[in-house]
DNA sequence: CTGAAAGCGCTAACAT
DNA sequence: ATGTTAGCGCTTTCAG
C-alpha cells in the first residue's frame, strides 16, 4: 500500500482529505441516532418520513457514502464474486467475463476479475487475494493443475466453480465444452472431404483443452484408419512464431499435410495468416479451427470452425455458482456443453488431386 | 446479500462453515500474542525465527487467511482501483482493461472493473459502488455527461481519471485519442483518392468521440470545398440493423456516396459486411474505419483504418492515476494521444469513373 | 522481541 | 419510531 492520495486530494478539496464522514457524523448533523441513519441508508422500514428527509439532507450535505468494508466486516458477506481467467483481452474470454458480470449483477453482486496470464502462481495469488477480500464465490479458468491450495477456502464456505478447464486434484463444480468430441467432429469433417494427411496445431499440452482436442484429433484419425505421426502434431502454445514454424514444417517435405486443424482461436488466426501468404503459390490448404471468431465468415475462404459459446459457458458457471450460494448442496457437477461445427468454406477445400 | 453458503459449504467441509479462523485463533494455537501473528502475516520485522515458524504452522494447520475487510477498515486504503467502461467484451475496451490491470498489478493493486453498457445510471451506480468499497482510485470511460455525482468522492480523496471520453461538468484528468484529427485525416485520405460524396456513420451523438469524429469529417469536407448534407451523416448508434439502414440509404438514389467513413470498430465491422454483400452488384465502395481491429488486413479488400491504441490509452490513464495516488498535485491534465492512418486497400478504392 | 488495549465504521440485538 | 451497546478482525499505539 504505497499510495497516499493526501497531496493530490488536498489540492482538489482544499485540504479536507480524510474527512470522509461516517454514519456518526451524519447522525450528529441530522440530530438523530446512529441506528436511524443506518436504517435510512439501508432502506429499512421504521423511520418516519420526516426523519428520513432530515437524514437524507445530512447525507447529501456531508457527501456521505457508506463504508462497505465496515459493513462486510460486520455482515460477513460481500455480495461480490471473483473470476480468474487467462486473459481478459482474449476475444474468447472477454464475452465469458461479460456474461458472468451480467449474472452477478442480476444477483446484486459485483464481479472482480483478474488475468492469470496462464501462470499457475499468478492464478493462485489472484484467487487467494480474492478470498482475502472475502468474495462469496469464485469462478476459475485454471492455469494451475493443482487446486488443493483452495481447500481451506472451500472449507470456509467460498463456493467455487471451474470453467473451460477442470480443477486439479480437488473435486468441484465445473463447466466445460466438449473439446474432444468437437475436435473429432472437425477432423472427421476434413477426412470426409478427402483429406488423409491432417496436421494438428494446438496450445501447450499442460492445458487440459489442448490435450482433449488432440485426443479428439487422434480418435478421428484412428477411426478412419489414418496414421497420425508425431510430426503432424504440435502442441507448443499460441505464440505466432511458433505456430508459423510448426505449420511450415508440416506443409513442407514430400508428404505435406493437406489440411490443418487449429486448437484454438489464437492458433486459427495465425494459420489464416500463414495460409493467406502461401495461397498464391500452392494448392490451397484446408483449415478447421476450434473456437469461432469475429469476421471468420468474411475471410477468403471463410473459415470453418468448431464453435463454442463462451458467453454461455460463463452464464452456466455463474448460474451454478449462485445456485451454490443459494444453498444447493448436491454433489459437485460436471456440466458439458456441446460444440457446433460451422461450415463456411475453408474446411471444405479438397486435397490436391 | 441474499446468499448464505451454509448448506453448500457444510456439505463440502463437514459442517464447519463459518469457522474462518482469525488471527486470535492463530495466536491461541501458536501460543503467542495477537500482534505477533499480525507481524508474521504482514512480513514485519521483529519476530524470532522460531516464533515465526510456530506461527506459520498454526496458520497452515488452521487454514487461516487474513480478512482484508478488517484490514481496510483499519488502514483506510484498499490497494485496489476501479475501472468503469462501456463493455468489457468489446475488442476495443478489453485490451484497455487488460493494460490497466497490468499497471495496477505492478503497483500492487487489484483492479475491479464493471461495464456500464452505455447507461449513465449504471455508470453512476458502478462508480459509487466502487467508492463504497473504498477503491483508492477510479478510471472511467464515461457513459454519463454529468459527473458532479463524483464530487464528494473526489473531495474525499478518490483519485479519478477519465479515459477515451472527457468528464462532464467537472474538472479532472483525462486521456483521449485525437478523434477529430484522426477522422479528418481519414476523410481527407478518401478525398485525396478522388471521392467527393462521402458518408459518415457513427455512434450516438451523445457520445463525445462520435461528435468529435463527425466534426473531423465535416472539417475535412469543408476544407476540400465539398458539401456534406445531412443525408450523408448518420449518428444513430452501433446497432447493426441501424447501420445497415443508414448505409443502404446513403448508397441508394441518383447521387449515392462513393465512400464511407465508419465512426468506430462496431460500425466498421457492420459496413464490411454490407459492402461484401453488394460487392458483386456494384462498383466497389471505399471504406475507412475509425479503430483498428483484428484481421482487418486479411479482408477483401483489406480495411484502411484510423488506428488508436486502446492498450496505450489504458496504460496512460493508469499511470496518471498512480501518479496522483503517489501524491502528484499539479492541475488536472488532458493527455491527447495521436491516431495513425493505416492504409490497406479499402480506403484507396477510387470512385466510379 | 513481544503483547495488551483501543478503535476503524458499520450492523445485530436489544432497549426504550 | 428511535437509540444504545457490543463487537466483526484487524492495525496502531504504547508498554513491557
Amino acid at each position: 500500500m504505497p499510495h497516499t492520495a493526501r497531496t493530490a486530494a488536498s489540492r482538489q478539496n482544499g485540504g479536507r482529505y480524510g474527512t470522509r464522514p461516517t454514519m456518526k457524523d451524519v447522525a450528529a448533523q441530522a440530530g438523530v441516532g446512529l441506528k436511524t441513519v443506518s436504517r435510512v441508508v439501508n432502506g429499512e422500514a421504521g423511520v418516519s418520513s420526516d426523519t428520513e428527509r432530515r437524514v437524507q439532507e445530512a447525507i447529501t450535505a456531508l457527501g456521505f457514502r457508506r463504508n462497505d468494508s465496515a459493513r462486510v466486516l460486520r455482515k460477513g458477506s460481500t455480495a461480490s464474486i471473483g473470476l480468474v481467467l487467462e486473459d481478459l483481452a482474449d476475444p474468447f474470454y472477454s464475452p465469458l467475463s461479460r456474461a458472468v458480470e451480467e449474472i452477478a449483477r442480476a444477483h446484486g453482486a459485483l464481479l472482480i476479475n483478474g488475468s492469470s496470464a496462464e501462470d499457475p502462481e499468478r492464478e493462485r495469488e489472484l484467487a487467494l487475494a480474492l478470498c482475502a477480500r472475502r468474495v462469496d464465490g469464485l469462478i476459475i479458468v485454471p492455469a494451475s493443475d493443482d487446486h488443493r491450495y483452495l481447500e481451506p477456502e472451500i472449507a470456509a464456505g467460498v463456493a467455487t466453480v471451474f470453467v473451460d478447464r477442470p480443477p486439479g486434484r480437488i473435486d468441484a463444480d465445473m463447466v466445460l465444452s466438449d473439446s474432444a468430441n468437437g475436435a473429432r467432429e472437425g477432423v472427421t469433417h476434413l477426412i470426409a472431404h478427402g483429406h488423409r494427411r491432417i496436421g494438428f496445431i494446438g496450445d501447450h499440452p499442460r492445458i487440459h483443452t489442448a490435450r482433449e482436442r488432440l485426443r479428439g484429433y487422434r480418435e478421428a484419425m484412428a477411426d478412419a484408419g489414418l496414421p497420425s505421426p508425431d510430426s503432424w502434431m504440435a502442441l507448443g502454445g499460441t505464440d505466432p512464431e511458433r505456430v508459423r514454424a510448426d505449420a511450415a514444417r508440416m506443409l513442407a517435405g514430400p508428404e505435406p499435410v493437406t489440411a490443418l486443424f487449429a486448437g484454438n482461436n489464437r492458433v486459427t488466426v495465425t494459420l489464416v495468416r500463414v495460409l493467406a501468404e502461401i495461397a498464391e503459390r500452392e494448392h490451397p490448404v484446408a483449415l478447421v479451427g476450434f473456437d469461432d471468431f469475429e469476421l471468420a465468415d468474411l475471410l477468403s475462404p471463410p473459415v470453418t470452425v468448431v464453435a463454442q459459446d463462451p458467453a454461455e459457458l460463463g452464464r452456466s458457471a455463474a448460474e451454478l455458482l449462485f445456485r451454490r450460494l443459494d444453498g444447493a448442496d448436491d454433489p459437485p457437477r460436471r456440466v458439458t456443453r456441446p460444440t457446433r461445427l460451422v461450415t463456411r468454406g475453408s474446411g471444405e477445400v479438397p486435397p490436391p488431386a
